[in-house]
Parts: structure tokens; C-alpha cells; sequence
DNA sequence: TTGCAATATATAAGAAGCTTATATATAAAA
DNA sequence: TTTTATATATAAGCTTCTTATATATTGCAA
């Protein structure tokens, strides 16, 4: 289990990732599809996620589209137009933020990012 | 320019990592390691450095040594016992992190984490 | 049929941690 | 002489997360 310390910044790229991957979500399944890719070793909170999602609601990243389901209301996320080219910023700085993580955590290496 | 907000949950293990494999440093030393190692992609701010170092200190992980250096005084900053383990400890987190970050986003290539 | 686990969304108080601005001081280079 | 680099540190304010709480349905097991 990755301490949420760790994950805090990332949350939002997460999100909006798993967003642009599969479509529209719900909050439930984004924690669900988030435990699932990391083996459990990431469990997002709610009180941490539908901050963020309202959050990149009321930015215009995101629309909501609410459902019924058996009784139960879903509501489900999705990108805007806007949101596609936010994702593709988010996605590259979080790349480029791996991969200075691995020079600093494995210095040793050396020529695996010559 | 990688934004802070992915940086934050990092710094501690950032600051621990660095401090182990270079013996003892001060804050400025830790900066200038960090841009360089990163390309300049991570810049730490002293406001944020700082009170890790204070609190990290606090909690018996490093201990400082004050010298004096071209009139200025110095402050190194190097691990305890106790924080070696610590340091074991929050790399390994951060490995994982990492990895599960790359399956989070890097989805497709599905063969070279199987 | 009663109770528990899973499903599903949401808010609020408090805590934690970072940003930005600010203060101070020396040495070297322009 | 002024700017840049070196060097450490604090504080107010802001953002964001944690933890607790509230609500409601479905399905399974006892």
C-alpha cells in the first residue's frame, strides 16, 4: 500500500488519464479501475476524489452526465473538448516527472537514460 | 519545469534518497543536486525544503552539523542510524509508486510489466 | 429475515504541507 | 557599484487531503 502522501500531486493527472482511456466514469469505478491497475497497492479516498472532480468540473476539464441505475443514481464524468488537451499536458509532465524520479531514486544505472 | 504540485509528495524521500547516497549536505547543496540530476525539470523551493528538513530532524531521521565556510556558516544535514532504515524504507514506497504510476499511465504496452 | 458487505455519492472540520514574500549576509564578477 | 550566486530561515495565507459522517440500495449468507 503506497502511503497517500505519494499520490496527492498525481491524483488529478489519474484521474483525468483513466478518463480519456476509458471514456466516461463514475467516482466508484475510478477507484475501482485505480485498485485494479496497481494491484491494490493505490486506493483512492473519496473525500480526497469528488473534491477534485468537482473542482475540475467548475475548470471546464469535465461535464457530468447523472443516470439511473437500479434505483441509484451514477453519476458519470467525462472530458471536454478542453479536458483532451489538458490530459495530453498533464500526461507529459507526469512523464517527464517519472522519469526524474528514476534519475534521482537510481542515479547508478547510468546508461539506461544515456 | 515539472509543477510542484507533483513534486510535493515526493520531497521527503527526494531530500532522504540524496542524503544517503551523497553522505552529508546542506539545503543549498540539496537544491542544486536535485536540478542537476533532473535537468532542471525539479526545482525545489527553500520554503518548502526547509521545514522538511527541520521536521525530519525533529523526528530523529537526520541530524545536522554546522561549520563554517568562507565566513557563512553551513548547515549539513546527514542521516541517522535510525534514518538509514527510514530511507530503505520510503525508496522502496517510491518504487512502487513509480511502477504503479507507469501502469496508470502507460496502459497499452502490457507486456513489459507482466 | 436479519445483518453484513458491496455499491454509490457527498460534505465538513481539522490537519498538513506548500507557495510566496520577506529578511539577512557574504563573495565574486561585471 | 551593482548584480548574481551562495546560504539559511520564517510566516501568513492558501490549497488540498484525512477522517468522520450521512444517506440509500442490492445481494448474499446465517
Amino acid at each position: 500500500m503506497i502511503p497517500s502522501d505519494l499520490i496527492k500531486g498525481s491524483l488529478k493527472t489519474i484521474v483525468l488519464k483513466l478518463l480519456e482511456e476509458n471514456g466516461r466514469m463514475y467516482g466508484y469505478e475510478i477507484t475501482r479501475k485505480v485498485e485494479e491497475l496497481t494491484e491494490g497497492k493505490i486506493k483512492l479516498t473519496y473525500g480526497a476524489l469528488y473534491p477534485v472532480l468537482h473542482k475540475l468540473e467548475s475548470e471546464g476539464v469535465l461535464v457530468t452526465e447523472s443516470e439511473n441505475f437500479n434505483n441509484r443514481i451514477r453519476i458519470y464524468y467525462l472530458l471536454t473538448s478542453h479536458g483532451h488537451s489538458v490530459v495530453a499536458e498533464k500526461i507529459k509532465e507526469l512523464n517527464e516527472f517519472i522519469e526524474s524520479l528514476q534519475r534521482i531514486v537510481d542515479p547508478k544505472p547510468g546508461l539506461s537514460y544515456a
